[in-house]
DNA sequence: GACCAGGCACATC
DNA sequence: GATGTGCATGGT
């Protein structure tokens, strides 16, 4: 029932868009740090901030653990919140190298809750960033949902406007294939179709999802 | 100038 | 547990 909903929304997405190929960054940690960045922020913005941390050449975990906090802030200035992530990157590397050696290699082996939990335990990494990280950096399932992704769903009246981020995720991974590369495609299609279709005061003229029903009126979304 | 962007922690009730 | 607030740059 609501497994073909799902399914077929991704197919009327990935039909008009085609593959994503996210999350965009080279390395794990490069998209670790993408995901601590680009917090409530554009990614064009975290974009900036990320050529600045290479053309510094401190885009690995030894290098950013080294550096002055207030030396890195002003590195990533341009993704905005720059003294609050500039600590939220700092927890994530003390933490690194207390628990992990400064080494993700771990991580590989660490059972897919489990590390969700875990990355839940640094300050400053909360539902969303953990999964982005379990999913898009270590190809473990879980279903990152974001802003748009509740906004698509609520919006089309699939779920309540009061459900919160544990049951929009279990609502999504209850509903489909249990597939790593399904899980990384579907929300990076979310994004993409928000960003350009469900933004708060858009309206839906043109949305691969424009005939299914829905109600742009719902209060706040 | 207003609005928005791939959130999160913390205070307060 | 729910709700309100601060954090900040850059594009439209």
């Amino acid at each position: 029932m609501m497994q073909e909903t799902l399914t077929e929304i991704y197919e009327l997405l990935f039909n008009r868009f085609g593959p994503q190929n996210w999350w965009p960054g080279e390395t794990q940690f490069e998209i670790i740090v993408g995901a601590i960045l680009t917090q409530n922020t554009n990614w064009s913005n975290v974009e900036k901030a990320i050529t600045n941390l290479k053309n510094a050449d401190i885009l690995s975990a030894k290098a950013m653990h080294n550096i002055e906090t207030a030396k890195l802030a002003e590195l990533i200035r341009p993704a905005g919140y720059y003294n609050i992530k500039a600590g939220r990157l700092k927890n994530f590397l003390n933490w690194l190298f207390e628990e992990y050696d400064g080494s993700l290699a771990e991580f590989e082996n660490i059972e897919t809750e489990r590390l969700r939990r875990e990355l839940l335990s640094v300050k400053g990494i909360g539902r969303e960033t953990a999964d982005s990280i379990v999913l898009y950096a270590f190809g473990k399932e879980t279903f990152v949902v974001d802003s748009y992704t509740a906004r698509i769903v609520i919006r089309h009246e699939l779920i309540e406007p009061e459900t919160d981020y544990e049951q929009l995720r279990y609502f999504f991974q209850s509903n489909l294939p249990q597939s790593e590369e399904l899980f990384n495609e579907y929300h990076a299609l979310l994004v993409r179709t928000g960003k350009e279709f469900c933004r708060p005061k858009a309206r839906c003229a043109g949305c691969p999802l424009e005939r299914l029903p829905h109600n742009i009126e719902i209060e706040h979304y």
